[in-house]
DNA sequence: GTCTATATCGCGATAGAC
DNA sequence: GTCTATCGCGATATAGAC
């Protein structure tokens, strides 16, 4: 029987990934603060005292989702440092990227638009860790493209905002843009023209 | 005493203001679902129990709220209807309109940003109703300014969902942006390269 | 690891004196 | 209109049997 520690640990394993998955689209629909552990239990299919024994706590749960929605992310957004490709490619697999997981992970997307907008109670310290050197990368590709002639000159910063803003809206602001569309939720072709849009935009400024 | 009646009424307003001001931060800070009214009322200065003789629930006070937010809005954002301004210069007013009401006003637009994101539980109706026709209506402007070849083709739908984004992110995501930035709360400086770069961007593309 | 039971607390809301 | 007191509920978290 020595599959038998392997199974278990894989259904373990298992089960957290359920508990996260479920914590995730919860915490994206009302917050920290407004999410029930049991809507989180009852969406996982366990009791709320076992969700209790695999994350002692509300607050433990919620940073392994964050750390979770940061590793998909970084996983996906690291584009910008092939050498090989010129500036207007590399920024439209950036934006591509981007919109793709505003559209796969939408909720891991609300749920850090959430924490941001409340001022990053939670997560300040990791902001400053791991996300701000990667950004300071982007921007810092940007600089030698502006050094070496590659692109016109522009404020980087802003225009790494910029970029950020308009991809990101399309999970966070979903439910308005889905009144405006007239369906919900947005589809394949809503995606295709946002990504038309915010390249052409991009482009026509930059190069 | 004829001006005892004036001046109760005075006061009243001023308190009911004074509590719809401190409901607004607390609200963009914590969500509907993580704010205590104790949270509010302390701010205002004020129990508890008397707050809630002012506004009788939670949920009411809420929506008296995103319904001031909406009107502040409202009245600084009809700007597209002139006729007599050429596209650039109204496009150039409208986001710098924008980015005014993101710096002068963020914690409104942290609520309304939040509530949206949530999947506006309270708030969809209103959004139909009295947010709906008015986005349709700048659109409208978007389109008929196509139409007379004024701009270049894009679709005005994504085109104004970008506009959006780019301006609301500077009250939403100030603190992820302060950190970039290193320094807080953004200034006068920030602004004024923001609107560059958005400016720059969507002219440079529609004109 | 999963269950029943329960401790403990904070919150929204109400009642009633003044 | 403001105060003191309190109800009732739902939440996180813990204890302990199995």
């Amino acid at each position: 029987m020595d599959r038998a520690p392997d199974k278990l640990t894989r259904s373990r394993d298992a089960l957290q990934a359920r508990i996260m998955q479920a914590a995730v689209e919860v915490f994206a629909e009302s917050g920290y603060a407004g999410t029930a552990l049991a809507s989180i239990a009852e969406r996982a299919g366990l009791s709320k005292q076992n969700l209790l024994y695999y994350f002692p706590t509300k607050q433990i749960l919620y940073e392994k989702v964050l750390d979770q929605v940061l590793d998909q992310w970084l996983d996906r957004m690291n584009i910008l440092a092939d050498p090989e490709q010129d500036p207007a490619t590399l920024l439209r697999n950036y934006i591509r990227a981007k919109l793709r997981f505003s559209r796969e992970q939408p909720q891991a997307s609300r749920v850090y638009a959430m924490e941001v907008i409340s001022g990053a109670p939670v997560y300040a310290e990791t902001m400053r860790n791991k996300i701000l050197p990667l950004l300071q990368k982007d921007i810092a590709v940007f600089e030698a493209w502006m050094a070496a002639g590659k692109i016109a000159a522009v404020n980087t910063t802003h225009l790494l905002f910029a970029i950020w803003a308009m991809t990101q809206s399309y999970a966070d602001f979903a439910s308005q843009m889905s009144l405006v569309l007239g369906h919900s939720p947005l589809d394949e072709n809503d995606f295709t023209e946002a990504e038309t849009m915010i390249v052409e935009m991009v482009l026509s400024r930059v190069c």
